[in-house]
RNA sequence: GGAAUCUUAGCUCAGCUGGGAGAGCAUCUGCCUUACAAGCAGAGGGUCAUAGGUUCGAGCCCUAUAGGUUCCACCA
């Protein structure tokens, strides 16, 4: 019945065999079905321009344990799919790609570009999707979204619209980031705040006389990290406070190059302990001046172009490119004994986070989101527990987002992305936001308008990703059911960027949260902990792994060892070990397969065991898997899944494969007690089924090929059902007894592992004591036990009769186990040996009698604890005993 | 400047609400025992950063210190 299998396990074929299956047999989808509950993830829809990484793996491997685990629980589970248009990133890769052709993009023109782009989503877009199957994952296929497909199209559009008539997304000249090699604005979320060495040139201005002559002796000196900005200065500043500069108040200062009278203003955003507390202000090139100008009612004299260059407003230095332009400047004002001095100074300069460009602060006109109210919601959901964060900790990051939030700028100089959908009367200039474009201008009947050039911040569009996704802004029953969503898995570094967004989304437009919980990962790190990058060249293809070691092994990798919320380290040790455990699960099957077929090769099916004939080891595993069942789903229920497959693992290689397995082989091996060995072969196959289920979300590759050779009740342990908690495989006294000889076995192991002797020769066990209970257990357990302990023969009895004066013995709680090795023991070793064991037992008794003397101990401490630490002492004080007869009659 | 987090075996990391320290890799010793040498059996190795405190009891809770990492803000 079972084909052959192959020695090692090789995931090569099978995955993708597997895979195709499932897909073919729509397991993956989901539909709106009122009789189960649903359980959804939304993925965090991957760039267009993307190519699976390492964080793609982990984060995707979470997603899908999770969704694999829900649905074999019953739920009705969705994994919503998509990627996201990714504006920038993508407009670059175009623009890039058109540059080796020699195309600029300008001459090209929006259309032509944007036909450009869709080929590209076209051609690559797909890529990442591919790629993402690869790895496993369940994801249902046929709702794959796009950010820019019709229907989030519509969901942008209405909320833009929806949004500006309440009046949280407005138009304004402010104050924002612009980076002059993209040619756009960003978001103060894209900024990235890099250290970087740079100077500190102290610079003085003249001071203007009362008659309105320039000063030739009187001065204000102050230092700046950017001289060239001076040109767009229009005051400078002192704290009202700064004893130094009483006198100046009232006075102007003449700026150099420019020859423009400027005011000495005061303001407490002056620092007077810092430098000479006198700042330089210019309003269109700094936020805080920008603010101050605002207070002062200061001109704002934009000098710089959109490509960093000075503009027309900087005389002569027009054209200059605004390092050039710095240089230019110092060395003029050097030369006019106006520069005081130059010192190095290491500051943080405000990059774009895509392309590393030194931002420049600029005051234009954009598209704003108002934050204050839109944030209250989102704030209190998480502060009242409704949406819960994973690691806890997350929520000060979150708060303290939350409580400094500023307007969003959200309107971009890109041309890849939704278009703003704001029309411009040609006539009036009439400012008209719309679903649909105008026909007649409500103002002045002109029937000519022109859209804003303008399109979205790619976020703008992912924070309506777990709603636009199932319909809306259509009612759909998809979105009725299935939002809001379960969980969201992500990496805390975009926290910002999207979950809060889609958080205040979700309230806003829906009214309800998106989700309710958010599940962080961290970091996939190199194994020196760098962050893996391009740049560095140090980043691990994780189609490569798939490629070596399966896609099993490297989901595995990623989520043993790791707690929500830490970076990770990968390495490839790592990965060999995962890919040894599924060799391991692989041969362990086998062997049951193998022993499976040939018991049906004589015509023994198997069949449930009747009363009785489980024996205490069938009955020790099962109820081992029982409470591994009930850890495993508390583990994976509050999100442990580093915890949950540790304890999948240790069960199967330790508990299932190095003892159950070895304690049933002379069971299977003997032929004539066929009620044992069907009993054997039963539970070996009934644990094994389950081990695999628990398993199958973590490597659902191996788990569903051994499934499905192994029985054919069931077509799929991907639809198979999860297992639950059995009372009536719980059995306590066997767990004990079973434990008792483990015990005993690791005894006789360490012994003979201590006198270096060969497996291969056998010994005489005989098991002392005066237990009737204890006894029994063995003689239950004989045969295995002979095996593991690589025993000739063993004996029960009450007492040494019989037993060679210097037999080896080990001591176990309520037994000694004797071994005569006549030719090799040395009786000043065993006797050294056994006081050994005595140290070590003093020290325990020590330890318990000291707790249960202490009387604050009896008094406080629980119930439970008292008993335990009872039953140790007499234990211990029992083993105690032993160890001083034997030591007594060796001396 | 504010905050978070970490410091546990040679290395990389787990350790959930406090009740006798774990894994993988590495090291050492034996084993090709007919599922697996990608394996089996055994061993060594840790005053859980330091100093206090709370508690009957602290790797875990509190305070301080030292060092590392990260996030946020940003002083011209």
């Amino acid at each position: 019945m079972s084909k052959e299998l192959a020695k090692t396990y090789d995931p090569s074929g099978i995955e993708d065999r597997l895979y195709q299956k499932w897909l073919d047999k729509k397991y993956f989808h989901a539909e709106v079905d009122h009789s189960k509950t649903p359980f959804t993830i939304v993925i965090p829809p991957p760039n267009i321009t993307g190519q699976l990484h390492m964080g793609h793996a982990l984060d995707n491997t979470m997603q899908d344990i999770l969704i694999r685990y829900k649905r074999m629980q019953g739920y009705n589970a969705l994994w919503q799919p998509g990627t996201d248009h990714a504006s920038i990133a993508t407009e670059v890769k175009i623009i890039e790609k058109l540059k080796q052709e020699g195309i600029d993009k300008h001459d090209l023109g929006r259309e032509k570009f944007l036909e450009r782009a869709w080929d590209w989503k076209k051609e690559y877009g797909g890529r990442i999707i591919s790629q993402l199957k690869k790895l496993g994952s369940s994801c249902d296929w046929d709702r794959e979204r796009f950010t820019m497909d019709e229907g989030c199209n519509k969901a942008v559009t209405e909320v833009f619209v929806k949004m500006h008539e309440k009046g949280y997304i407005y138009k304004g000249a402010r104050m924002i980031n612009w980076c002059p090699v993209c040619n756009t604005s960003i978001s103060d979320a894209e900024v990235e705040y890099q250290e970087q060495a740079g100077h500190f040139w102290h610079i003085k201005y003249p001071l203007m006389n009362e008659d309105g002559t320039v000063s030739t002796t009187e001065f204000l000196t102050f230092a700046t990290t950017r001289p060239e900005t001076m040109l767009g200065d229009t005051a400078v500043a002192i704290h009202p406070e700064d004893e130094r500069y009483q006198h100046l108040i009232g006075r102007k200062v003449m700026l150099p190059l420019m020859n423009r009278e400027i005011p000495i203003v005061t303001d407490t955003y002056v620092d007077k302990e810092f430098g000479t507390g006198v700042v330089k202000i210019t309003p269109a090139h700094d936020p805080n001046d920008f603010e101050v100008g605002k207070r002062h009612d200061l001109p704002v004299i934009n000098v710089m172009n959109d490509d960093a260059t000075i503009n027309e407003n900087g005389g002569k230095f027009a054209g200059m490119g605004r390092y050039e332009a710095r240089k230019a400047i110092v060395e003029e004002l050097d030369e006019m004994g106006l520069l005081v001095k130059i010192e190095d100074y290491s500051h943080n300069v405000g990059t774009h986070d895509r392309c590393k460009t030194t931002i420049e602060p600029l005051v234009k006109e954009q598209w704003f989101v108002k934050m204050d109210e839109l944030i209250k919601p989102a704030r209190e959901a998480v502060k009242n527990g409704e949406i819960k964060l994973i690691p806890e900790r997350m929520e000060k990051n979150y708060f303290n987002w939350t409580d400094n939030i500023r307007d969003w700028c959200i309107s971009r100089q890109l041309w890849w992305g939704h278009r703003i959908p704001a029309y411009y009367c040609d006539e009036c200039k009439e400012v008209i936001v719309a679903k649909e474009a105008p026909t007649v201008c409500p103002k002045c009947g002109c029937t000519h308008f022109t859209q804003d050039p303008d399109t979205l911040d790619t976020w703008f569009s992912s924070a309506l990703w777990p709603f636009e996704t199932l319909g809306w802004p259509e009612q759909t029953e998809d979105l009725k059911y299935f939002y809001p969503t379960d969980v969201l898995v992500t990496g805390y570094d975009i926290i910002f960027f999207w979950v809060i967004r889609m958080i205040f989304s979700g309230y806003e437009q829906m009214g309800e949260k998106p989700f309710k919980t958010v599940l962080f990962h961290g970091l996939v790190r190199d194994s020196q902990g760098r962050k893996m990058s391009k740049s560095l060249g140090n980043g691990i293809d994780p189609l490569e792994i798939i490629d070596k070691y399966g896609a099993d092994a490297l989901r595995l990798t990623l989520i043993t060892g790791n707690a929500p919320g830490n970076d990770m380290r990968f390495y490839y040790e790592r990965v060999e070990n995962s890919r040894n455990f599924a060799n391991k699960v692989w041969n362990a099957s086998r062997f049951i397969m193998m022993n499976m077929d040939t018991a049906a090769a004589a015509g023994r099916e198997i069949t449930v065991p009747g009363k009785g004939e489980l024996q205490p080891v069938d009955k020790w595993i099962l109820s081992k898997l029982n409470t591994l069942v009930k850890e495993v789903t508390d583990n994976m229920d509050s999100f442990e899944l580093g915890i949950a497959v540790q304890k999948v693992y240790d069960f199967i290689w330790d508990e299932f494969c190095d003892w159950y397995i070895e304690m049933v082989k002379p069971r299977l091996y003997n032929t004539d007690d066929t009620a044992s060995q069907n009993a054997a072969l039963w539970t070996l196959k009934t644990v094994l089924i389950d081990a695999l289920k628990l398993l199958h979300p973590y490597m659902p590759f191996i788990t569903e090929e051994i499934f499905c050779t192994l029985q054919s009740e069931e077509e799929s342990i991907m639809i198979s059902t999860w297992p639950v908690y059995q009372e009536e495989r719980s059995f306590q006294k066997e767990e004990k007894d079973i434990e008792i000889i483990k015990g005993a076995v690791r005894g006789i192991r360490n012994i003979r592992s201590e006198m270096n002797v060969a497996p291969s020769r056998k010994a005489s066990v005989y098991v002392v004591s005066e237990d009737e209970g204890i006894l029994n257990t063995f003689t239950e357990g004989k045969l295995f036990f002979a095996s593991l302990a690589y025993a000739s023969d063993v004996t029960m009895q009450k007492d040494k009769t019989g037993i060679a004066q210097d037999a080896v013995s080990v001591v176990i709680p309520g037994a000694t186990l004797y071994m005569p090795f006549a030719d090799l023991v040395d009786i000043a070793q065993e006797i050294a040996r056994l006081e050994k064991e005595e140290k070590r037992l003093q020290g325990e008794l020590a330890r318990v009698n000291g707790m249960l003397s202490n009387e604050r101990f009896i008094s406080k401490a629980p119930e439970a604890k008292i008993a335990e630490e009872k039953e140790k002492l007499a234990k211990y004080t029992q083993m105690m005993e032993q160890v001083s007869n034997r030591l007594a009659q060796l001396r």
